[in-house]
DNA sequence: CACCCTCGAGTTCA
DNA sequence: CTCGAGGGTG
């Protein structure tokens, strides 16, 4: 670490640049022209080093340069280009998130859990090996994973892992960290033509605390933990940025520090195991961790385990666990790896965090479908990386079982690292002041009485469908969610603007019957309250003490009052309904408001099954809604037939058919369908024979069971589904004995491990294409079960 | 009738 | 991500 910090003095950020700084060109004319000089003559000096490969002067002659022009940019930042050295690499323009393509793919680790899964793992390692094996272990630290280039010596690259293949550029942002080195220390003669160094950027704790203390003052916003705020120094730009906003972020960027861990595309290897591959990074002067050790056995790699378990707080970054390699480098090679994950190295995971924290309330909230859900409204905690303040609860009988009282002192953890979950009360720390949770009788937001829907069910729901504003604006929201019609602007916010603004008295959308006749009009004189975003408290005016409230969809004045007028009024004029609001008007409607209007207009020709999904019908969710809407081809067929003829449907039974038969027959459900028709919805499948035909047997994948997972290039998402139900295949959401392919990009995580566990076949992007445009035969035949790790343990992206 | 797949719903935070 | 429950299969 310190020989990183060291190295870190021929940055650009340091005292000698300081020094520099200090006798900068007494006026911006000097500066311009010296500015010009220097940067014609680091051009010449780069264009030789890079496309000429020739070297027409020193390094630190070069640098030297480099820092002179830093630091006249920097006190005249007027004449910095944008094609100033500074500013590009190489030669080549600002390539700032510009995407690198890795010489060697990044690959990730796989996990364990617990102490045997890693002995399994370690025995079965030594199993292939043939023989014992000794065991490199490191703290894995929760950063962000960094792919360095060096070329002779000299980083030319910096870039994020990305998705393993290709990551974003952040050379521009890195070279200002001190602890990464600029240049290797090695004779140029001796360093290697070129080598990636893998390594993780990441916030000490002590400095995240120190940041955050910083942005506080400053009216700034809060990072919630050191790898968000890694993340966010290295991602901005400074294009744009005040002289004093620039020197905050790289004073930030400075703060940050670098561990690194291994070496990517790299020949020939003058070494012969991990641990010395690392003291060969160390001897470059790359920071390497000081918490790692070479275990002799499985045993003693399981105890360095244990004992960082036990001590992972008394380290200077957030870790997440422990990383332990097989040493020895050849059987790298000979072990070899999986489309995803070497097979040499293993993660172990710690097992999510708990604390404790206090239980201020148990407050319940009414979803879209009426059921009313305690959550947990706790004291601000951080677990497992983020600030945490509140859980849900479920239901009544989860909150008795759980036991918990109001004032408790509780435990919470994060279940899968996401989630938060109260596990439980501390009941040691009771004082006697603690009351139970009694489930209100009424709606907390209509005052209607709750009620089981069935006799038995444990949820209490709201039976106020139609009038309930938390239902309507649930309602609402779900229409515009990706799932359904994907509106823009149609999310949280935008719903409760339309269902429950603060003016006009009489809400735009009394229920989504009339969305799709909103006009810019009704939209114009919205107005809301103004929310907290991390408390979700109203937030009040601080003269009057009246809340808060904005105007979303009107913006500006089109041009400044003048003369008179202005000095009539300086707040806006009471919106007059009929008089002229746009066009000639004093003011510009929002762009909020008619890419809201245009959005709605596109969503009237959307897919029937994306409109049967917006309508709330219980249990109908994209897979029901595709079934009926591809059997029917219309919403007036699905009405028209009885539960018998909907529960025929694959995938339909008499509980779904019984929820879509009994919707229709509710009359203000019923409006909803006519209003919506009358304002130009076409409730059909184009081009459908009629309800009851046979689902388009043919297509390619006919009978087979595709799972997407990850990011497939080419593909959204909902595109690459699209594909293969348009090919006839099943999209399944989740991996199972009857899945056919799983089709796995960068990033997929449970599912593709499910898929090797299962032995389901894998495929990438590429063949995905493939096999949704021309069938499982245009893939060839199966591999191996065991695929020899020589195809896939080599550079390039795996061909898996 | 007992299983195993799936799906739907609610949920948290950056 | 996880729970609960519907749907389908053996």
């Amino acid at each position: 670490m310190a020989r990183g910090a060291k190295r870190s003095a021929e940055g650009p950020a340091n005292g000698e640049a300081e020094a520099v700084r200090q006798s900068t060109p007494p006026d911006l004319a000097a500066a311009r022209e010296e500015a010009e000089a220097l940067t014609e003559r680091i051009l010449e000096l780069r264009e030789a080093y890079y496309e000429k490969d020739a070297l027409l002067a020193s390094d630190e002659e070069y640098d030297g340069l480099m820092h002179r022009l830093e630091a006249i940019e920097h006190a005249y930042p007027e004449v910095q280009g944008q094609d100033s050295p500074t500013q590009t690499v190489g030669g080549r323009a600002s390539t700032l998130f510009a995407p690198v393509v890795h010489a060697e793919r990044m690959l990730s680790l796989d996990n364990v859990f617990s102490r045997d899964e890693f002995l399994a793992w370690a025995a079965k390692v030594e199993r292939d090996a043939g023989r014992k094996v000794d065991f490199l272990c490191e703290l894995k630290i929760d950063g962000l994973a960094m792919n360095l280039r060096y070329e002779r010596g000299r980083l030319v690259s910096a870039a994020t892992r990305g998705d393993g293949v290709t990551g974003e550029d952040v050379t521009e942002n890195v070279r200002w960290i001190a602890a990464i080195p600029q240049r290797l220390d090695v004779p140029e003669a001796e360093a290697p033509a070129r080598v990636e160094v893998r390594g993780e950027v990441y916030f000490p704790i002590a400095a995240f605390d120190e940041l955050n203390r910083r942005q506080e003052e400053a009216g700034d916003r809060l990072f919630a933990n050191p790898r968000n705020a890694a993340s966010g120094s290295l991602r901005q730009k400074e294009e744009g940025k005040s002289t004093d906003a620039l020197e905050r972020m790289h004073d930030r960027i400075r703060r940050l520090q670098l561990l690194v861990h291994g070496i990517g595309a790299w020949p020939d290897p003058p070494v012969a195991a991990q641990s010395q591959v690392y003291e060969l990074l160390q001897s470059w002067g790359l920071p390497t961790s000081p918490y790692y050790r070479v275990a002799h056995s499985a045993e003693e790699a399981a105890d360095f385990i244990t004992y960082y378990g036990e001590h992972r707080h008394s380290v200077e970054h957030e870790i997440d666990g422990v990383v332990v390699k097989v040493d020895e480098l050849a059987l790298h090679e000979e072990l070899g790896a999986t489309s995803r994950a070497p097979r040499w190295a293993i993660a172990y995971k710690y097992p999510p965090e708990q604390v404790n924290t206090k239980l201020l309330d148990i407050v319940v909230s009414v979803g879209r479908t009426g059921r009313a859900t305690p959550f947990a409204v706790m004291e601000p905690v951080r677990v497992a990386g983020s600030t945490v303040r509140q859980a849900t609860l479920h239901n009544q009988d989860v909150v008795r079982a759980k036991g918990v009282l109001i004032g408790d002192t509780v435990v919470l953890r994060k279940a899968g690292d996401v989630i938060p979950e109260v596990l439980g009360p501390v009941v040691e720390l009771r004082d006697g002041s603690e009351r139970e949770f009694v489930m209100p009788a009424n709606c907390p937001e209509c005052g209607t009485p709750l009620a089981p829907a069935k006799e038995g069910d444990v949820d209490l729901r709201c039976p106020n469908a139609r009038a309930c504003p938390a239902q309507v604006r649930g309602r609402v929201e779900h229409i515009g969610s990706r799932g359904a019609l994907d509106i823009e602007g149609l999310g949280e916010v935008g719903a409760a603007a339309l269902t429950q603004p603060v003016i006009p008295a009489t809400p735009p959308l009394v229920t989504e019957a009339g969305l799709f006749e909103l006009t810019l009009r009704d939209l114009f004189p919205i107005e809301v309250v103004v929310r907290d975003a991390e408390t979700g408290l109203v937030k009040l005016d601080e003269s009057t003490g009246e809340p808060d409230t904005r105007t979303p969809f009107r913006r500006q004045r089109k041009a400044p009052l003048e003369g008179r007028e202005a000095s009539k009024t300086r707040s806006d004029p009471p919106f007059d309904p009929d008089g002229p609001f746009d066009g000639d008007a004093a003011y510009i409607v929002s762009s909020a408001a008619t890419e809201l209007i245009d959005e709605l207009e596109k969503a009237k020709t959307k897919e029937l099954w994306r409109f049967l999904v917006g309508l709330s019908i219980r249990h109908v969710g994209p897979v029901a809604a595709r079934a009926l809407a591809g059997y029917f081809g219309s919403l007036d067929a699905i009405r028209a037939a009885s539960v018998e003829e909907l529960a025929a449907v694959d995938g339909v039974g008499p509980i779904i058919g019984e929820a879509v038969a009994d919707w229709f027959a509710v009359d203000w459900h019923q409006e909803i369908v006519r209003r919506w028709a009358d304002a130009g919805v076409r409730f059909e499948v184009r081009g459908h024979p009629g309800p009851g035909a046979a689902a388009a047997a043919g297509g390619v994948l006919a009978g087979l069971t595709v799972v997407a997972t990850g990011t497939l290039e080419g593909y959204t998402r909902e595109g690459a589904e699209e594909a293969i139900l348009a090919a006839g295949g099943k999209a399944a959401g989740s991996v199972s004995k009857k899945t056919d392919f799983v089709a796995a990009g960068p990033g997929a995580g449970s599912k593709l491990a499910k898929a090797e566990q299962l032995g389901v076949r894998i495929i990438d992007a590429a063949q995905f294409k493939l096999l949704v445009e021309q069938g499982p035969e245009a893939l060839g035949p199966a591999p191996g079960v065991k695929p020899d790790g020589d195809a896939e343990s080599g550079s390039g992206p795996d061909r898996n």
